[in-house]
DNA sequence: TAGATTGTTAATCGATTAACAATC
DNA sequence: TAGATTGTTAATCGATTAACAATC
């Protein structure tokens, strides 16, 4: 039996020589869905795969897995197929987790919380240090054991302790104050939950906007086309 | 001056003749935030906008939103723009905001709750008629005004009320089992929470996946790749 | 009428798929 | 060695942009 040591040596060599030409933004967008369904296989136990059994798994092509995983270089082997152990690394590397960021989650409200509570966060390496709110009742106690700050000490506490990352969970009228304060004392990325496009001119600021509404109206959407549909066909029968 | 019913009688001719032929996907999903910025507009009181106007304000080609919103018609008319309020009610239309759909919210942990608080249903003319939970000191109770069963109701509920859309809060463990009551009770739509991809046999079921920790990746990703640059264009400065 | 701006066609660009030689 | 499966090129498909004639 071919020893996996071995297969393993050759995956670093080739890797050595990755690409760095830019990365397509499709092929990007469909990194984390890669990366977690590697993780399922990883728990599920199992220690290699082809393109073709992902692809059956995932719902694409073999020839899309093939092409976005040769944009990093060679993560695979002829004849073996691809190493899921050493592949899940190596996403997690280029998706950078595990850097070990440092996150806060400005709002307690009943989002906060449930952000709190996730195990989203640790899975992907980042420690939540802080929640901030304005409500006197619960600053200074602990949300699932992380500890809760007035806002009006977001600043000084994301300059000293150099938070990478903010999380903003606090109603629109809120957002913009907030996001400054966020940016002005060095946090490098905004996850914006507050239903709206957060634009800021400090470009040394990445935001990543969640937009559960446009969500909830696609799937409006696809409800009625559904549902249109049901609607012809039945007229048709008549 | 024009009038603007004169306008608007144009109009009303011209997307008669609207095409039905099947609108790219890429189109469907700028939809919601064509809806979103347009809302806004309105709201300001704004009576009409050029495509360039509006591609400004967008961030996108005004070549784009021509393109688009022609898949469904004309909207605009040669010299004028396009009349908001207008573009505004068909887009609504067309992504089945207004239908009067009612929604259920499976799971009253914070975000169930968070759910139940905003205004996000109502803007899009969902009505929230229950909230299910297993949590015996919650059931009976209300929630935002909206009444807390217990989980084992759901089937019948949803059944008896005709509902819609079934929005799932609920663990993973038990994603799987309340998404099939909500499938065989009748629910046309589910919005899923449940961090996974939920594949349902019954394919008279539409379902919107939220992946939050893909969204969190990513932001995680792009700060990753901004940090990489600042270290080496400090490199390149020693 | 003249100016503005759309609707629409044609050109470009990027992303996906198919195919197969390279190679483990 | 023979079989399997990748990496990669070429072909196809779809989406975006540019340009301009149509028309309000």
């Amino acid at each position: 039996m071919e020893s996996i040591d071995k297969v393993h040596g050759t995956f670093e060599r080739r890797v050595m020589e990755t690409k760095d030409t830019d990365v397509p933004t499709a092929v990007i967008k469909r990194l984390p869905r890669y990366h977690r369904y590697l993780g399922d296989l990883l728990e599920a136990g199992r220690l290699r795969i082809s393109s073709s059994e992902l692809s059956k798994i995932m719902n694409v092509t073999a020839s899309q897995i093939r092409q976005d995983l040769n944009c990093f270089g060679g993560f695979g082997q002829q004849g073996y197929g691809y190493n899921i152990k050493y592949l899940f690394s190596k996403i997690s590397e280029l998706l950078g987790v595990a850097e070990g960021y440092d996150c806060v989650i400005v709002g307690a409200g009943n989002l906060g919380r449930a952000l709190a509570s996730t195990r989203m966060f640790g899975r992907r390496g980042i420690n939540r240090i802080a929640l901030f709110d304005v409500n006197p009742e619960i600053v200074g106690t602990e949300i699932y054991g992380i500890p809760v700050y007035h806002i009006d000490e977001l600043y000084d506490f994301c300059k000293h302790k150099r938070v990478n990352i903010g999380v903003l969970t606090v109603p629109k009228s809120a957002a913009y104050d907030v996001a400054r304060t966020l940016a002005a004392a060095g946090v490098k990325g905004i996850w914006n939950f507050a239903n709206m496009e957060l634009k800021l001119d400090d470009d040394s600021v990445i935001v990543e906007n969640i937009h559960l509404g446009d969500s909830l109206m696609t799937l409006c959407y696809k409800v009625k086309v559904k549902n249109d549909q049901i609607k012809k066909s039945a007229e048709g029968e008549e």
